[in-house]
DNA sequence: CTTCCACCGGAACCGTGGGAAA
DNA sequence: TTTCCCACGGTTCCGGTGGAAG
């Protein structure tokens, strides 16, 4: 049944990829100018989530290494490292050998310093999930290396674009601007049989379900791609010769709860008393809430701070920000599903 | 139209913890 | 060892905002 669950992997980029071949082209020409040695424009990729955005960008990037031996590439998951010096410490650490810098402790601006000095080949940064990044201003500082172009990953262009200081939103305007859109159905069937030739036995799994299992995913590549390394690690552990209907209607739910669980798991204990609350109720106004969670918590933390609460778990999608002032309500948000 | 009110979020500040230098 | 410097989560303070009430 299993053959290698590599291939099922999120982060896993494949040698091939289908459906997306204006968008490669387009990312290509932005970075051609790197090719000559000349500095390449800013690139805004952008489109819903299980898009290919992240896949196709590591895979534009890993032809244009594979053709020009000089160039270098980064990939920085904002999720993950959000902070200015986070962000910047990344960077220097995957593009110089020497990592006498540690953590913290020194000196203010050494990390900047050291980028800005840095000379060797151009280098490709790919900025995942910038909209997760807490420090905006440090794009404006990655803006001004030479040695560096960057590739912006974003789910909401415009989104961004308000968020941020008129100075950086308008360097940011001139930004070449790639648009995914949701695949289609039929796409997803194609990507996930590539997939599942590679990851799974020959004919574990007919046409027909992998139709099913893009159906459901509402052309999300990411929830598709979770659904059918659930159906077949189910279908492994049963010891079946392929995957049934039985084990593919499970995995659907289970694939989302899996990615929302995901997301949950980045929370503090007091974030999720807060979700845990917000879930509790159709919605909720921050009137109620606050109290209610401190008579929850030990040592509840300032409105405040659970303000800053409320507006990452919008910018995670886990809950949803209604009306203004007034009427301001909270709803925590389902698990993405198929619209 | 003006005033009020609840809430939002920027900015400055603080305490903590950890590595580096003295 | 002590001292210094830094990042970072959290708090305090406060001006801005927009709908509701007067």
């Amino acid at each position: 049944m299993l053959r290698d669950a590599r291939f099922l992997r999120e982060e896993f980029v494949p040698r091939e990829v289908v459906h997306r071949d204006p968008e490669i082209n387009h990312l290509s020409s932005v970075l051609q100018p790197l090719a000559d040695g000349r500095p390449a424009d800013t690139a805004f990729i952008s489109g819903p989530s299980g898009s290919g955005k992240t896949c196709i960008s590591k895979y534009t990037v890993e032809q244009l290494k594979e053709e020009n031996l000089d160039v270098e590439s980064i990939y920085v998951n904002c999720w993950n490292d959000h902070s200015r010096f986070q962000v910047l410490f990344r960077i220097l650490d995957e593009v110089t050998s020497t990592v006498d810098i540690h953590r913290q402790s020194t000196p203010r601006d050494v990390l900047f310093d050291r980028l800005r000095d840095h000379d060797g080949p151009p280098c490709v940064v790919i900025l995942d999930e910038v909209d997760q990044l807490a420090d905006r201003k440090v794009l404006y500082e990655l803006l001004g290396l030479q040695s560096f172009s960057l590739v912006l990953i974003v789910n909401d262009v415009e989104e961004l674009l308000a968020e941020v200081d008129e100075r950086l939103a308008s360097r940011l305007r001139s930004a070449e601007r790639i648009r995914f859109h949701a695949y289609t159905t039929d796409e997803l069937v194609d990507i996930l049989r590539e997939r599942a030739d590679r990851a799974l036995t020959h004919d574990a799994i007919s046409q027909e379900q992998l139709e099913a299992i893009a159906d459901e995913a509402g052309g999300d590549a990411r929830v598709a791609i979770a659904t059918l390394k659930l159906a077949a690690r189910q279908a492994d552990r049963d010891g079946a010769e392929q995957i049934t209907t039985d084990h593919v209607k499970q995995a659907v739910p289970d694939a989302r709860e899996e990615l929302r669980q995901k997301n949950l798991d980045a929370l503090s204990e007091h974030q999720q008393v807060i979700y845990e609350i917000i879930e509790e109720h159709e919605s909720i106004a921050p009137g109620d809430l606050y109290p209610e969670y401190r008579s929850r918590v030990d040592n509840p933390k300032s409105d405040r701070t659970v303000r800053s609460y409320l507006k990452k778990m919008v910018r995670y999608n886990l809950v949803a920000a209604e009306g203004s002032t007034q009427d301001r309500r909270y709803r925590s948000l389902a698990p993405p599903s198929p619209s």
